[in-house]
DNA sequence: GTGAAAGCGCTAACAG
DNA sequence: CTGTTAGCGCTTTCAC
């Protein structure tokens, strides 16, 4: 039950090793009556071909690598990595690929990790989530020339191959809803403004804004950070300044906010109407439905998978990109249900 | 910058490779010059040892798995799983493992999976969360004899190395935690009958029950999945027996029957009390915070990965376990902070 | 303290 | 269609 070599069944077959191999990787060239002998052998015994051998023989190990960097936090307190790497995962799987996974939870971590993922032999390529444009990780995988996808745009494009969706526009046309409902005084709790997802959903919030004449007030915006606890410190804030709608760049913070409006007394969506981002679970979770912009993160984390499959077989030259749409989901927090409809939940 | 080997560095600096060798890895028996231009070329070479070659040298390659069977379902739905596989990547960074995910998302993939993770030279050993009784992966595994160490209590433990938690002693816990406040016609919603976790917080609560001389009423027991969802629809039924309490098995499922109650004009916890398990961060973003039990799980993860380390480096015989405690958070929920306190949130 | 040599288990030309 | 021959890049006795 153990330790079966190439060499081990080839003997039992009375072939030599090489014609277990070829069976072993459906290579042409072996006669049918010999093909099933092997075959036999190989299912009687249990054998299974060692991978770290073929690994240097072939020189690719068929596993790759996601990175998810220190900025991303507690990565699994947001929905948003968990359904990513879903999504990843299934990718692999698709296409017989190995995932491994690389947190980084601290400063130490990072360094026992980097030499990890450098070692020659162990990966294919690099799935590497883009954060704070300082992620120190990032920095230094690029200079082992593996093959790479950024996931999510860089603040450096140049040469880098990634996938994103297509930010602005997403946030142009979450804006631009609560517009045609009619809102004027439209505030936005934004990400940290470190990050380019931040950048590019702020810009499509002042284009929407913009194309309406709407004066953009600085006071109508807040930072916070993705997470539920900073969208509701962040509403705090904003509540002072007599919004009456506000856009989310998050389900979570958009949850925060909506929860800091309950404890004001106000009324969602009467008082002050919602618009989040991401349409994770969580959205339908609430007592006021929550409108959002779904992302389609599982086709993301598959899209990626196969963009990196590609510069792997054919070469990370040119850089390619892709961007993803996004869709508009209208629920109840928005107020598009409210006339001629009967709420209830 | 590429593909260099032992013996490239080797012939830089004028030694032999199994020099070079001693070095990278720490070795004694290297005179303190050498090691230092050793290392220096290493460095200013930028070299990184292969991994497949040493893991072929040395029969072990550093990688741990985590197989997540199908049974889990929607791994990433319930926070659970997220946290889990944060404290086990945790765990791996701290001893300097590398780990692989294999989320089993349909019958194809276990097909595609198995193969991949009984491969000799790729995995050091396997985390493998427990679910159905029946499981295939489960069941394969545990012929291709691989150090592992199953996550959650299985059917059939005999033999077999895991980590769990004290379910039936933290169920009862909670159910006593109930009692205690004066409840009586305590419900439970519990997750699938066909797994062990269920079973034992389900015996948990029989045993509470008992010891208070309640007479447990089956039609106050109601099956859900541990997802939100179902434990709104287990709440529509369980709603016609009046109970004045519930424990929910998973707080997601306290979560989704609290929906069902409040959607019912009833109010938490003067009409009805309830007290979840897990402790995940959604427990506190409900309007009532919930009372859990909270599972450690983290250290859990990171644990389980100790408990394979250990069996990975002296053997898997005899079988080991580990048994975690729970603890009792109490906040709004349960009806405890009733009295005496000002509400607020 | 250092070099030589064998070998980990497999793949991939190349003959035949 | 099948066997032979070289490696893949590293570790690890064993001499010296």
């Amino acid at each position: 039950m153990a330790e079966l070599t190439l060499e081990d069944i080839a003997k039992l077959v009375g072939v030599h090793r090489s014609t277990v191999s070829r069976v072993v990787n459906g290579a042409p060239n072996v006669s049918p009556e010999v093909r099933k002998r092997v075959l036999k052998a190989i299912h009687d015994t249990g054998y299974h071909p060692n991978a770290a051998a073929r690994s240097l023989a072939t020189q690719h190990s068929g596993i790759i690598g996601l990175v998810l960097p220190q900025s991303v936090g507690s990565f699994f307190s947001d929905p948003y990595f968990p359904l990513l790497t879903q999504g990843i995962a299934f990718g692999c799987n698709n296409h017989d690929l190995t995932l491994s996974l690389f947190l980084v939870g601290s400063k130490e971590d990072e360094e026992k990790i980097l030499p990890r993922i450098s070692r020659r032999g162990m990966l294919d390529g690099l799935l590497i989530q883009t954060g704070h444009p300082d992620d120190l990780i990032i920095q230094r995988v690029k200079k082992f020339s593996i093959p790479s996808v950024l996931l999510g745009r860089p603040f450096d494009s140049e040469g880098n191959t990634y996938i994103d969706v297509d930010n602005v526009q997403a946030a142009f046309n979450a804006t631009r809803h609560l517009i045609d409902q009619g809102y004027r005084r439209i505030a936005t709790i934004t990400g940290n403004h470190d990050s380019t997802v931040t950048l590019d959903r702020l810009e499509g919030y002042h284009k929407a804004l913009g194309g309406a004449g709407i004066p953009v007030d600085e006071a109508l915006v807040a930072e916070g950070s993705f997470t539920e606890i900073s969208g509701y410190q962040a509403m705090q804030k904003l509540i002072a300044t007599r919004p009456d709608a506000v856009f989310a760049a998050s389900d979570s913070m958009a949850v925060g906010a909506m929860r800091a409006v309950h404890e004001a007394g106000l009324r969602i969506p009467e008082d002050i109407a919602f618009i989040g981002f991401d349409d994770v679970p969580l959205a339908t979770l609430t007592k006021i439905k929550l409108t959002t912009i779904r992302q389609p993160i599982l086709k993301f984390g598959i899209k990626a998978v196969e963009l990196l499959i590609d510069i792997i077989e054919n070469g990370t030259k040119p850089a390619r990109r892709i961007i993803m749409d996004t869709e508009l989901v209208i629920r109840d927090s928005c107020g598009a249900n409210l006339i001629g409809a009967n709420q209830n939940g």
